[in-house]
DNA sequence: TTAAATGCAAAGCATTTGCCGTCGC
DNA sequence: GCGACGGCAAATGCTTTGCATTTAA
C-alpha cells in the first residue's frame, strides 16, 4: 500500500536468488534511499505471513527469502560459495510423507537442505 | 578434564532427548550449582567440535544437542508438543546423494527435519 | 480524519568473548 | 608454575518493538 512496501515487493519479484534481509534492504535502498531496515523486516514478516514469500535457512544464521511458488522444492547450498540451487523430487516427497505416516504423524512441513561442494570438473578450475 | 566439564558430559550422556543449552545448564546446575551458562556454551561447542555431540535445529531458534551416534538419522518434530522423534532411511539418503551428484555436487551434509502432528488415533484422545 | 505504516533508537534473544582469577597436573 | 578453564559481565549479530510522526485512502 505504501511506497516503501511497493519498492520492497518489486525488489523481491525482481530477485531470482535468495537474499537475506540486509540484502533486500540494500536493493530497496537503491530504488529509494530512506527506507529503513526495520521497515524491511516488518515487510518481510508481513509478506511471509501472507504467503507471498518463504523464509529459507541456508545455515548462515540469517533468514533468507524467496518468492513463494506453488511447488514444494528444496535447496542445495554450495558450502564454498553460499550459492543456493533448487531441486524438486517427487520421490523424496513421497517417501518423507510415508515415513511421517508410519511414525504416526501427518506431515505438515518439511525442511530439507543439502550442503555440497562442486565436483571437480574434468580439467578447468582450481 | 575439569569438574564442570565432567558434569556436563554426564548430563549429556544421561539425556535421551534433545535438550537445548538452557536445559543442559539447568540439569548440570542440579548436579553442581555454580556452573555458569557460559561454561555450558563453551563445553557444548567443544563437544561439538570434538564430534561428541551433534547440534540439531528443531526450529525454535535455539540450538539443541544430542549425543553423536554413528548413524545418519533425521528428525520428526511434533509441532504441537515440540517432541522430537528420530528415523533413518537408507532410501532417502540414497536419493539425496544421487540428487546432489546429478546437480554436480558432492554431498557433504544434509539437514532434514519433518514437522508433523499426531494422527488421530481411533477413539482415545482429545 | 483516522487507522495503518515508517523511522529511529532502544530492547530482546541466543550466543560469544575479554578479562582476570582459579584450578588441574 | 603454567597453561587451560571457569565466572562474570559486556559485547555481538540478527531481529523485534515502543513511540512519536507521517502517510494512504
Amino acid at each position: 500500500m505504501t511506497e516503501q512496501r511497493r519498492v520492497i515487493a518489486r525488489v523481491l519479484s525482481e530477485a531470482d536468488d535468495h537474499p537475506d534481509v540486509e540484502e533486500v534492504y540494500r536493493r530497496a535502498s537503491a530504488h529509494d534511499a530512506g527506507i529503513s531496515l526495520a521497515t524491511v523486516y516488518r515487510a518481510m514478516r508481513m509478506f511471509e505471513d501472507a504467503g507471498i514469500v518463504e523464509r529459507i535457512d541456508v545455515g548462515d544464521g540469517r533468514a533468507h527469502y524467496e518468492e513463494a511458488r506453488g511447488d514444494q522444492h528444496h535447496h542445495l547450498i554450495d558450502v564454498e560459495t553460499g550459492s543456493v540451487a533448487e531441486f524438486t523430487s517427487a520421490d523424496v516427497d513421497a517417501i518423507l510423507q510415508r515415513i511421517a505416516r508410519d511414525l504416526g504423524y501427518s506431515l505438515v512441513g518439511t525442511r530439507l537442505a543439502l550442503f555440497g561442494v562442486r565436483r571437480d570438473k574434468p580439467a578447468e578450475e582450481r
